[in-house]
DNA sequence: GTCTATATAAAGATAGAC
DNA sequence: GTCTATCTTTATATAGAC
């Protein structure tokens, strides 16, 4: 299961990590580079399309993994939805954030206009659809009440993406509620909200 | 009310927008300056700091906006969680995007670190306060059950600032549920699906 | 207030040695 | 696979004319 990963995985990986977390203009090979301990210019032996084709690559394995990694953990879970919400939690926060705000009103229009429309399809079936459809099978399982579950799988993914940008600081010191836990906490938390709801329930019969 | 912008302003309105959409490096000084019509080299007249000053200005402006746009538009509402939490969504929809996760990832380590600790407390003083503030009066009232109110101002934050990265297209043709409505529809819709939770609730007594 | 011209720095990209 | 050296392009910034 765990394999070293190669030296084309390992530019793979830090880029990864750099274009995701910072966004593509911001990131420039030299960053990428000083994270693999190399000069600039050897990239381009394992992405020999530079900058622009590097970051179609990296976005494109990024989301197949997400769309594997969400649609596994969550099946793992078994038919339960807040169980499987809450995998799907773990698994993204196991991830470099994925900026989707970001990547579709900044980064895919850095690059070709065909590349970006496919890759904003792959964000829909990668991302959005997985979420979509546990939603979908958990009304036709009666569990909760109808939604538009197109709707609310964006609105819990930008939820859950969002704690990326919560700092460490609130679980280490300070009289947060927080210190000792975890973002993963906090997204189960989230979760469980978006669930009951925030308004009341009658818990007399 | 209505008043005209005077030149620095236009500057100031332009930077913002293009900032707020794109993010700090993904948008040149020749960016904004032909929105404006004019060359780059005249920015430096209303500018004179240069771009990353710019964008401490414009960003601090917005984010001063925010927290009179946000506060005022819920007082306006009453005290009435919903229509507190519909007339935030309409003020946030009414603004250029503000993504938070870029901007803490990304925009703010790209200036000066006081200055990118002095904007990141703003952020919290302006977007993430006001809606705590709503949240924990709704709870004082007994509007709503306990929760932790600074957890559900995040990812309600990010839920409605999400939404602007819904493509026009949901809202003009195509099958979708949404064709004819709004994101504001839409942000209206999430925030009832918070406040009602997705479980099914008892209707019978 | 805006322009042209120019200086300077940063970033992407290529060539060829090892 | 990685390096050094170099080239080109792009972006920030400054100087001075209008």
């Amino acid at each position: 299961m765990l394999s070293v990963p190669d030296s084309k995985d390992r530019v793979l990986i830090a880029a990864d990590r750099l274009f995701m977390e910072r966004g593509y203009k911001a990131v420039t090979l030299r960053d990428i580079a000083n994270v693999l301990g190399i000069k600039h210019a050897s990239l381009y032996y394992h992405a020999p399309g530079g900058k622009e084709q590097l970051f179609i690559e990296v976005t494109e394995r990024n989301l197949n993994a997400h769309r594997a990694g969400l649609t596994a953990s969550m099946a793992a879970a078994g038919a339960d939805l807040r169980a499987e919400l809450h995998a799907a939690a773990g698994w993204l926060l196991s991830q470099p954030p994925m900026d989707l705000l970001r990547m579709t009103l900044s980064d895919l229009h850095e690059i070709a206009p065909d590349q970006a429309q496919r890759l904003g399809k792959l964000v829909q079936e990668s991302m959005l659809d997985p979420l979509s459809r546990v939603l979908g099978a958990a009304q036709t399982r009666g569990e909760i009440a109808p939604v538009d579950s197109g709707a609310v799988a964006g609105g819990l993914l930008a939820m859950l993406e969002g704690l990326h940008a919560v700092p460490d600081i609130v679980f280490l010191y300070g009289e947060s509620p927080w210190r000792g836990k975890s973002r993963l906490h906090m997204a189960h938390y989230l979760v469980d909200v978006l669930l009951k709801g925030l308004l009341p329930r009658n818990s007399e019969p």
